[in-house]
DNA sequence: CTGAAAGCGCTTACAG
DNA sequence: CTGAAAGCGCTTACAG
């Protein structure tokens, strides 16, 4: 058992004491720093070991500047989406020495902001961020005080920042043109919020898709709105009942296409699918869901090797990269259209 | 566009030079004190605004002692198992106010003590820590200077820690007996490398309902090792083949099932499978995987609450607080066994 | 090779 | 109601 009293803790002052030697001296062993003889750094060294003490970075960080620390805003740690991303940046951070702060916003634009500037306080490096909001102004004190920002998955808002993200309209283009290859006409869209700017860009892929096939797109195709299973299969129900049903669904994300998939299992006719965004298992389930596989590592380690470019001193404009979209077929996107009931 | 210079930042010192006031009472409307006229207060106020100042939490954490930081160390930031485990973590963190540093041992001993002991170094209040290594007393100083320590998934080795954990030998003994009930008498074990606390506890289970059923336990039914595919494939080619097969397979883990299901999918015979660890989908595949789920956020918040107790001074023993596991039958597991070939 | 002094940006304890 | 001084545990710049 050590000597120090539960809560506190031997610093060097304690520790230059018991070795009968400076303070310069005890921070010069501890930070492997020259200039020591070897028989004053083996009495520092068993006076450190005796004490049980261990530098507070805290101390160490408010007289050097830097933290060595990251600050990730996501807008959920449990999404599976994110999980790779998470890794990418925090193995980026490790490689640099840094240690991550990872918080979720919910998706809600005030806690977005709050846990972002709670990490400034904290004087965070630099920040890797997922937009819950679309006005990052309150950023800007932050940015210009030196503190590195990059957003990732969707861009900053009003703001001109450093974003990585993935070709969202192009993916949504190459997922309904797909369909359109595969003979179907009646191609109705499912997708998140409005607000949130995936959502848009894969509308607009969408609608491109359509438009260069020369195809109408019916205002009841398309379909924005929370990704709850209660309304998705509510949708769906809307878009696959009637006199002219759809004969295919591009789904804008993971959480619809999961619970298209559910309904599509139940339903009589067989309806094509394409989904945004791959996921585990969609292979093995019968048939397999095709998708427009976004590369979630591929984004987090991208932006966190940005961050630490712009930390290491790199200062050109702003920089958006766009990292492409994969279609992988895998059966639920090739059922040809079914006639209508 | 501030005024401070890229890099640097205003301090409460010349917020208060510049509103014509002390650092106190700069300090005291930053921190909402009362004792100050709204007449000053407002003189602080645009000073604060006009200079762009934010307080450095750094520096207020040095003073006070406590960091309102807890860490989290986990196997894998993105193995699936674990994110509700950390949102839970999270979302106990923010209830207290407290924010959250997240790092990943990668599975590896050593990589486990560099992360706990960085953020000990950071002087986290507390720990949460799913073990990677079977030795802990490295933790005793910090643990004796005052950092909380909750261990989750699997208990902490060498020293005596509060531990949150499933059932894992109850969960394996019910998933086993499920078996048994459905009349196999050949089950083989597919389990994670042996050292791993959760795989031993599994282990132990499956010999128990064995016993309890007076089962036999053939000794090549048995394979611990890598869940990597590549070796879960050949283990399940070895003990689906030669002349007298299993005829049921309890997988030790996630990763295992999802291997075992793409396997069993191009089996020619049908063979009932047992999960321990529900995933996504695991119901929409045919046939659905039945499987022992545990629940991870409950892992997660249970840890993070207990942890929280104990900073709030609460010093009973260490606990240890097993949560029970839950046999969801799909049909997998309720796959008679069929006639060796 | 070694160390005393000043300071990082706050809060605490105290005095007016 | 307000503020000057001391100090949290380190590092920096400088002197011996």
């Amino acid at each position: 058992m050590p000597s120090a009293r539960y809560g506190s803790r031997p610093t060097m002052k304690d520790v230059a004491a018991r070795a009968g030697v400076g303070l310069k001296t005890v921070s010069r062993v501890v930070n492997g720093e020259p200039g020591v003889t070897p028989e004053t750094e083996a009495r520092v060294r068993s006076a450190i070991d005796a004490l049980g003490f261990r530098r507070n970075d805290s101390a160490r960080i408010l007289r050097k500047g830097r933290t060595a620390s990251i600050g990730l805003v996501l807008e959920d740690l449990a999404d599976p989406f994110y999980s790779p991303l998470s890794r990418a940046v925090e193995e980026v951070a490790r490689a640099n020495g840094s240690l991550l702060f990872a918080g979720s916003s919910a998706e809600v634009p005030e806690r977005e902001q709050e846990l972002a500037l709670a990490l400034c306080a904290r004087r965070v490096d630099g920040l890797v961020i997922v937009p819950a909001s679309d006005d990052h102004r309150y950023l800007e004190p932050e940015m210009a005080a030196g503190i590195a920002t990059v957003f990732v998955d969707r861009p900053a808002g009003k703001i001109d920042a450093d974003v990585v993200l993935t070709d969202n309209a192009g993916g949504a283009r190459e997922a309904v043109a797909h369909l359109i290859a595969h003979g179907h006409r009646r191609i109705a869209f499912i997708g998140d919020r409005p607000h949130i700017h995936t959502a848009g860009e894969r509308l607009r892929g969408y609608r491109e898709a359509m438009a260069d096939a020369g195809l109408p797109v019916a205002p009841d195709w398309v379909s924005m709105g929370p990704t709850t299973p209660d309304h998705v299969r509510a949708e769906l129900a809307r878009l696959l009942g009637g006199t002219e049903p759809v004969t295919a669904i591009f789904s804008g994300n993971n959480r619809v296409t999961v619970t298209a998939v559910r309904v599509l299992a139940e339903h009589v006719r067989p309806v094509a699918l394409v989904g945004f965004d791959d996921f585990e298992l969609a292979d093995l389930l019968r048939p397999g869901v095709t998708v427009i596989a976004q590369d979630p590592a591929r984004l987090g380690r991208t932006a966190a090797e940005l961050l630490f470019r712009r930390l290491d001193g790199v200062s050109e404009a702003p920089r958006r990269v766009e990292l492409p979209g994969t279609l992988i077929a895998r059966g639920s996107g090739e059922i040809p259209p079914s006639l209508a009931p």
